[in-house]
DNA sequence: AGTTTAAGTGTACACGTGTACGCTATTATT
DNA sequence: AATAATAGCGTACACGTGTACACTTAAACT
């Protein structure tokens, strides 16, 4: 079993994803995206498409995950960056926002099939975001010693907040808007920030009143 | 000029209207939703559909204004309710939680297009919300007597959340997880209400040292 | 009353779609 | 060396789509 085979198997399969994934722009959402257009696209006759994935929806569901992954090492991205000082808040929303500069069409297939017609996409891209969400609570729990449930809320908010700028930023040409977006959703969490410190506190000292 | 052709007319054309609108569902969004179809749900020949608009994009668009239409007597009855007495920020999540249930499509619909892939479609969506966040951000201007760009951040941060949440409510069959859901973003809600009254005292502040 | 306008119908066409089926060529197994 | 497995291709089919075109029929206008 050298493997020569499963090789080019898988080698012609990242063809298909990846073809899939250039095919997505403003104007082009994966589910108006067809079966021979994405073969057509990687290369392929229409029929070898099924050699690899049973449907499109099968296509679309590995997109989503490595849509998940590349949040994921995003956040990995920031938390290297925090590490060398800075504001947090700051730093978060400008990685952020590169990313959506440089890959854009990774975050079009999240926010559009979160919405979509498919239950199994929408799950699979709340999953993700769950998770990101998750990662951003452990995170602030422990950066700022908050109340979990707390912790949560704010990390929740905190994502809701910058999905939807990011959402803007995606019809944005202009630089200077996009700048001023940035302070403005920066501004923003720090409200959220502000309001949970404070919840969170009270809480604290309702459970050891004195001291 | 009696007006019973005109009157026909502009009866076939709600019927044509509500054709798409009743379409709408979880799995089914407008760009997957054809001509021919609208038609014979509507009861009429495909080819007829050309009296009335000269698109699908135009009979969109019309679903979008409706759907703002549908926003602002929210906002109305809200308003309403408020006046009654009780916590504005819960009465408006109630609110909007309500609008969700007996009207999700009209919501789907505003959610879906507003990142799908027809500009026009964007751009309406997009116009809409922006009524929807002027209008909330004058009341909280005045409410509060808030600086007037922080009350514009609130107000676009309180419409992103909430927004946010109702996108969330929309997959949920279970009564007691949108009871938790409503409470959690009330909570949010109250965050930013209070980041933002902070931001905006410091501005006063500054700009009157003494006092 | 006679003529024009326009809402609604039915037929027809070209086009893109998913996919079933049989084939070839190359790798893997025996 | 002989056989089995399988990635990829080409053909073919039924189906739904948008819409052009010629038509009927009833209201509107002159």
């Amino acid at each position: 079993m050298s493997g020569v085979r499963a090789q080019q198997k898988e080698k012609t399969r990242r063809l298909l994803v990846d073809a899939a994934l250039n095919q997505l722009s403003a104007e082009r959402s994966f589910s108006n995206l067809s079966l021979r257009e994405v073969a057509k696209e990687a290369g392929l006759a229409p029929t070898s498409f099924y050699r690899h994935f049973t449907d499109m929806d099968e296509l679309g569901l590995t997109l989503v995950d490595e849509a998940g992954l590349t949040l994921r090492q995003l956040m990995r991205q920031a938390r290297q960056r925090i590490a060398k000082g800075g504001s947090v808040i700051q730093i978060s929303v400008e990685t952020f926002m590169e990313l959506i500069e440089s890959n854009g069409n990774v975050f079009r297939l999240l926010l559009r099939e979160r919405s979509g017609t498919s239950a199994a996409f929408r799950a699979a891209v709340i999953r993700e975001i769950r998770y990101f969400t998750m990662e951003l609570c452990d995170y602030l729990q422990q950066a700022n010693d908050l109340d979990s449930e707390v912790a949560y809320m704010q990390a929740n908010a905190a994502v809701t907040i910058v999905f939807g700028a990011g959402s803007d930023a995606l019809d944005m040409d202009d630089k200077a808007e996009r700048v001023q977006l940035s302070k403005q959703t920066i501004q923003q969490l720090r409200f959220i920030a502000r309001g949970a410190a404070e919840l969170s506190d009270r809480r604290k000292l309702a459970r050891k009143p004195r001291k």
